[in-house]
Order: structure tokens, then C-alpha cells, then sequence
RNA sequence: GCCUCUGUAGCUCAGUUGGUAGAGCAGCGGACUGAAAAUCCGCGUGUCGCUGGUUCGAUUCCGGCCGGAGGCA
């Protein structure tokens, strides 16, 4: 099946950035970022944003779409995102999905429903009230009772997806399971070339990682997260979970030199990187470019350049 | 120069009355269907500074050497 789209994917600071943008000249493509964190306003040091510059005339897509006060979900991404890709596509062009974010990338592409979502303000917050005052177990108990197979799969501990699956079962009267039985059986939405990219040998993404947030403070990434924190932006809120922004609010508040901070902000982000790479292992379709010591961006650009014309997608 | 303390995992340290050792953090691997930069699960990765001696057996006891910290000169 010919593709018809472009994923750019991999951990943070590899590079999707610079490669989509110069496919997207190369091959009259847009970019659709999927980054669950670039969707907010006013966080653009933190998350890397492209500048005006970097974007090198390219549009770009699925940014700045959300206040950082707003709980945004990949739900809500689905929804935005997928009549920017029509579009893009309805006008010859070539959509280029660029981005870290593996699970907005997968339900992108897959065209999976998903099940209802009660809303924030109730049944979730009752059943967290719950969990807090009696514990997992008996949450576990029972999704066991209305949903033996979801309950099997899942960890006694790993409260969030037991909230969510007992959740959608309340709500619906039907298993999680069966919705994702049912959601997992509907046709693509879209037919990738996936491109994913990441280092040969990990401690050069550690050093790659370390530079970037060295240039991110010394852009100011702590102004940034001071008007955030101005502007009221509570750190409970989804955007403030963000890393570099979470680990900054906290040396601030505690009083902490702010460098403590990025060193934090170091770690966090290396420990990211690593499950982003569990997750984009996953894909078996996946193209790796692995950046070597002495690599040039031009050999990138060449791999993914004939993989491109290979692959028929344009 | 002398005295005291000290050397165990990548780091900080525990421990073995002599039977080749274990915590936290770091690291590695995995999961993931409306929080996903979130959340959850699994895994010790080691010339116990070096070298002699005692011993069936030494990381442990003894001697010497080397490195570190402190004290007295």
C-alpha cells in the first residue's frame, strides 16, 4: 500500500525538527507537530517550538493550539489534527507528522475511537475520592467483576488505567476491552513511511539531550516558567507536567538555585528519551536513521530522501 | 615524618563473629486506547584498592604498598 503520509519520530533532541522541515522544502510537505506539550501557548522555550526561522517557511501545524490551564488529551489532538491532515492532503501536499509524542502519532494514524469520556468533574473524581480513602484493590476487585480481561492486563498498582477502565465501564455498560476490540478493528485512517531517529550509542543522546537544555536556560526557559506561574497556571495542570517546566517550579518555589534545577530537568529528560525509545521500537515498520559520532545532517536527509522515493509517497 | 580514620556497584553507603555481598539513587529492559514530557511493571550490573601471610577457604584477620580525609609536627 502506498503511503500516504510522513512520520518523523524518535526521542527528544535527535533532530525531527531540522528533518522535517527540510523534507517538507524538499517535498512541498506541512508539518503536523505530535507533541502532547507543544500544544500549549506560551511554552515554546521548554518544548523546543521551532522558531520562525527554524520553520524555514514551512507551515506548521498543532501548535500553540491550547492554553496551558486547558486539560488538552489525544483525544482532543485526534480531533484537531485530523482535518489539518485531510486537508493538507486534499491540497496536494504532503503532510509530515513530526513529533515525540508516540501515542498522539499511533491514534493519529490508527483511526481508533475512542470511548466516551465522562468529563473531568465527576465520575473520575469519585473514583479517585475512592481509591484515596479505601485504596486500589477494591477498584481492582471490581473491574475484575465487570471487565476480567482488562483487569488481567493490567497492573494492581498502575491506578490511572484502573480509574479509566472502570470509568468507561460506568459509563457505558460496556468492558474496555470490547471497545478496544472493536476500536482495534476499524481500517487505518492513514498509510505511513515512518522515519524514526535516535543515536548509535546512547551516551551521545545524553550529551545531545545535556546541550539542549544548557541552550534552553540559556534562552530563558526560567522567565518562561515564572509567567507561567504568574499568569496562575496551577501545577497540577497537565501543561505544568511538562519536563523543564515541572522541575524549574519546583526549584523556584522550594528556593532552590534554578541550575539544580536543569540538572533535573537533564535527568528527567534522559529518562524520557528512554521510554519514548521503548515505544517507537514497537513499530516493526519503522525506518531508523541512527545519528553516528561524525554524522552529518546531509546523510539523514539522504536516507530519508530516497525511503521517501522508494516508498512512492508524495 | 608520625598518628588516627578510610578505600565494597556508575554515585552515596551498609554488611560479612572467615564460607566470594545488598540498599537508595543512577542505569538497563518492558507496558501503554480521553493526564502520555503522564503513569505502571521487571532486572544488581561487583577483581569488596593492590600485594604477601595465616587458613581447607580471606572482601572480612595480620603485614607491606598505593590512593583519600583529618590531626600532631
Amino acid at each position: 500500500m502506498t503511503p500516504n503520509v510522513l512520520v518523523v519520530c524518535g526521542p527528544t533532541a535527535t533532530g525531527k525538527t531540522a528533518l522535517a522541515v527540510a523534507l517538507a522544502q524538499r517535498f512541498h510537505g506541512e508539518v503536523v507537530s505530535a507533541d502532547s506539550m507543544q500544544v500549549y501557548r506560551g511554552m515554546d522555550i521548554g518544548t523546543a517550538k521551532p522558531t520562525a526561522q527554524e520553520r524555514g517557511g514551512v507551515p506548521h501545524h498543532m501548535m500553540d493550539v491550547a492554553d496551558p490551564g486547558e486539560d488538552y488529551s489525544v483525544a482532543r489532538y485526534v480531533a484537531q489534527a485530523v482535518p489539518i491532515v485531510d486537508d493538507i492532503l486534499a491540497r496536494g501536499r504532503l503532510p509530515i507528522i513530526a513529533g515525540g509524542t508516540g501515542l498522539y502519532i499511533d491514534h493519529l494514524i490508527a483511526g481508533r475511537r475512542f470511548p466516551p469520556f465522562p468529563g473531568q468533574g465527576s465520575l473520575r473524581q469519585a473514583l479517585q475520592r475512592r481509591a484515596g480513602e479505601e485504596g486500589l484493590p477494591p477498584l481492582w476487585d471490581q473491574l475484575a467483576q465487570v471487565d476480567p480481561e482488562t483487569a488481567a492486563r493490567l497492573h494492581p498498582n498502575d491506578a490511572k488505567r484502573i480509574i479509566r477502565a472502570l470509568e468507561v465501564y460506568l459509563a457505558t455498560g460496556k468492558p474496555l476491552s470490547q471497545h478496544n476490540r472493536e476500536s482495534r478493528a476499524l481500517p487505518n485512517r492513514y498509510t505511513p513511511l515512518t522515519i524514526a531517529l535516535s543515536f548509535r550509542e546512547r551516551p551521545a543522546l545524553w550529551e545531545r539531550i545535556d546541550r539542549r537544555v544548557d541552550q534552553m536556560m540559556a534562552r530563558g526557559l526560567e522567565r518562561e516558567v515564572r509567567s507561567l506561574l504568574a499568569a496562575g497556571v496551577s501545577p497540577q495542570c497537565t501543561a505544568m507536567q511538562a519536563i523543564g517546566y515541572k522541575e524549574l517550579a519546583a526549584a523556584i518555589r522550594d528556593g532552590r538555585p534554578v541550575e539544580q534545577g536543569a540538572e533535573e530537568v537533564k535527568l528527567r529528560s534522559r529518562q524520557y528519551a528512554k521510554r519514548q525509545l521503548t515505544w517507537f521500537r514497537r513499530d516493526p515498520q519503522a525506518h531508523w536513521f541512527l545519528w553516528e559520532e561524525g554524522a552529518v545532517f546531509s546523510s539523514a536527509l539522504a536516507f530519508s530522501t530516497e525511503l521517501i522515493l522508494d516508498s512512492g509517497l508524495q
